[in-house]
DNA sequence: CTCAGATTTGTACGTTCGTACAAATCATCA
DNA sequence: TGATGATTTGTACGAACGTACAAATCTGAG
């Protein structure tokens, strides 16, 4: 049935690879099929129109992510102890993003990376699925946290989730800068330390009391007011 | 001298709206120049390329915003309390991120923006110009953040800056999402909350003990190792 | 081996892009 | 006012883009 079963794959991989580098716009599906080893001709048969290519890709991910995700959810929220709950929570948000179950060694983080960098190019291909796909799934882990930490509004539970998937984002589309920032003591590139880093930064955000009402705050939390600076 | 005296700032104006809510590839020099009521001839004039006027967007706010940082890094330093000091060095890196100094109002939100989709599209002009001005700035941060908290290793900090630096950008690029998610109780585009949300997060972020080193922590913190589901 | 269907190839079309440039227009000052 | 330099306009060009499509090629079943 198939000539070379591996091209239709080979052309996805390569357009998952150079989209998540480069973005969407900058990206001709004639550079998409010298990188697959392909004829351009052969991209829009088997996926029609570049926006068709791109809702592939994300068709091929999307699924298998978020299914890992609720597992790890699922299970995490069964975890006993509170602390220790929270954190399996937040680990398996940002997890799945890394290392895609589906895929190849580094495939998920190059699907995030792709995530991020469309995001920010406001694809309305992908504003769309956010919409219909993410957001379920991301209100499932809002609610697990909730029920964590039920003294914090859920407003701002959502402005803290909101932060940790901008951390993940930018993380992946620069990790570079962490690399040069830390002058070789850290390296931006290293996934298994990101995710750690992440998890931490993001469970320490989350047990903060809430901005409006701090009730054991270690020091005054100014709210609505000028910087000490005079 | 100048016919229009504004038509040259019309244009920058216009093609830092566009660049910042399109990205740089999506937008055309034709784009720009109905937006700002321009012949697309008098763009090549006053900035010679599309580059040019990316590069020239970049040192109209570079320079005051991370001038106003500084300024409001070194009043942050003075503050006694060692708490407060924290926190006011985080609110002086964030403040002027979104109301430059320089500009009407939410003009600094839109540059902010605009780097924020700059960053992910991976300009090359662009990477320059942060490699080259803005880790000055951020070094001068992280050396400042050091100093309030000792025990925690360099590169940690410059991890949950870096994730400070994410939250901000994903925060000015998809704001209606918070919206969506918090159903009604938050407002994404309030720009005060968003700032007040970013410190006190990024402030619980940094005071959290190290991953490696956690002395005090609350649970046992698990280190590469897999979630608890099984 | 043959043939039908799946796939790849090569080419072409219409559009839009960044940029260049000459002509037209305007503001300023002698 | 008339000349000069600054700016705007209109047009054009070559390149690259997404897409379409017919011809060529391959694969697997009968």
């Amino acid at each position: 049935m198939t000539r070379n079963p591996n091209m239709r794959e080979a052309i996805l991989s390569a357009a998952e690879l150079l989209f998540s580098t480069r973005g969407f716009n900058a990206v001709s599906i004639r550079d998409i099929a010298l990188e697959a080893g392909a004829n351009p001709g052969s991209v829009t048969y088997h996926f029609k129109t570049k926006d068709g290519l791109l809702l592939e890709i994300y068709k091929r991910h999307c699924g298998p992510m978020n299914k890992r995700r609720i597992e790890l959810l699922v299970a995490a929220r069964r975890v006993r102890d509170v602390e220790d709950r929270l954190e399996a929570i937040v680990r398996a948000y940002v997890q799945p993003a890394f290392s895609s179950s589906s895929d190849l060694a580094g495939g998920g983080a190059r699907f995030t990376r792709l995530r991020a960098v469309m995001s920010a190019e406001g694809n309305a291909v992908v504003g769309r699925i956010i919409a219909e796909i993410f957001d379920d799934t991301t209100n499932s882990f809002i609610d697990a946290i909730e029920e964590s930490l039920p003294q914090l509004p859920r407003s701002t539970i959502v402005w803290r989730s909101q932060f940790l998937l901008g951390a993940l984002y930018y993380t992946l589309v620069n990790p570079e800068r962490v690399t040069r920032l830390a002058r070789g003591e850290a390296d931006g590139a290293d996934m298994a330390e990101a995710i750690e880093q992440i998890v931490a930064s993001t469970v320490a955000s989350l047990r903060a009391s809430d901005v409006d009402h701090p009730p054991s705050a270690t020091g005054v939390v100014r709210r609505r007011k000028e910087n000490p600076a005079s």
